[in-house]
DNA sequence: CGCTTTTGACCTGCGC
DNA sequence: GCGCAGGTCAAAAGCG
């Protein structure tokens, strides 16, 4: 595939080599000697198999996550937005609108103070918009989802293109936190929630450890699909929405705790840094956990 | 008893 | 200006 399978290759390589070099350096080999050549080989070919594997679906998820990036870029550029029945341009696409700077999209002097009026307004609301998909059982009927966040509903309506009801909460972590999230079901499958965010959390994630408790989680940003399956028809069409089924990575059995031998857990744990930390993904995503650590720790210190 | 959820009323913005 | 639909408020109900 690329350098990293290679690179795997010649992992198991050379701890063959090694223990062939000790067999001819020390006397005689006993029976039991090559049996244990034996069994360390097979063994190690079945984790070179397994490291192949994983990389194999590391590659398919940096893939699906560049072509999400590009697409979003493209979009935040040259996307025109659909007509919408209801909102204002403003508060409709804030997230992109704040990208572009709307300002220069219209030249019209008549209405320079509405535009004024609608950029102060963009201004404060320039908020982060995004939609999150959970998978949940199609039994359960709340719509509660478990994100981390503590959440006061505030109000249920049921909107006009879904028979769900959608259901409006503000974050109660904190009283100054003004983030918002819509939950409502999708319309064509039930068992989806689609949650969407909007505006960014001023304070840590009070439980880092009840998010994604058992839920396959979706994501998406920006777009408006309603479904993940919906999501991809549209995205080849007009929409930037990317989804992320993270349920895929349950198909790769690799239990850790088999691997015995220091050296392949060494070898497959720099392999692994090493290819993650080429990734500026990944980089980026662990500074952000990083710093929210830190964070955390500091206002517990106090 | 206090907190959370429910739900009908009200507000706001947009299209006609 | 009116009607419609989404969003928000706040009193009532529910729950531990």
């Amino acid at each position: 595939m690329d350098q990293y399978s290679s690179s795997l290759v010649d992992t198991s390589l050379d701890l063959t080599i090694g223990v062939t070099r000790m067999r001819v350096e020390e006397d005689p080999p006993t029976s039991a000697l090559v049996e244990e050549l034996k069994r360390v080989s097979a063994e190690n070919k079945k984790l070179s198999e397994m490291l192949t594997l994983m990389y194999d679906n590391y590659n398919v998820l940096r893939k699906q996550l560049m072509e999400y990036v590009n697409k979003s870029n493209i979009t935040e550029r040259d996307q025109i937005s659909p007509p919408k029945k209801r909102k204002s341009p403003a508060r409709e696409d804030a997230f992109s609108s704040a990208v572009i700077g709307g300002v220069s999209e219209s030249s019209s002097t008549d209405q320079d103070e509405y535009l004024c009026k609608k950029q102060r307004e963009e201004t404060v609301v320039k908020e982060k918009v995004s939609r999150v998909y959970y998978k949940t059982e199609a039994s359960d009927t709340t719509l509660v989802v478990k994100d981390g966040y503590q959440w006061r509903k505030y109000g249920q309506k049921v909107t006009r293109d879904n028979p769900s009801p959608r259901a409006y909460f503000k974050c109660a972590c904190a009283p100054s936190c003004s983030v918002k999230k819509k939950v409502q079901r999708s319309v064509e499958d039930q068992s989806v929630l689609v949650a969407t965010y909007e505006g960014e959390h001023n304070h840590p994630m009070p439980s880092q450890i009840d998010s994604n408790n058992g839920l396959n989680r979706y994501i998406s940003h920006g777009g408006s699909a309603s479904t993940p399956a919906a999501a991809n028809r549209r995205n080849s069409l007009t929409e930037p929405v990317t989804t992320v089924d993270l349920t895929e990575s349950k198909k790769v059995t690799s239990p850790t705790s088999r691997i015995d031998f220091p050296e392949v857990h060494k070898l497959l744990v720099e392999q692994m840094a090493s290819s993650l930390t080429n990734d500026p993904n990944f980089t980026a995503a662990l500074a952000a956990a990083v710093t929210g650590k830190l964070y955390q720790q500091n206002h517990t210190e106090k």
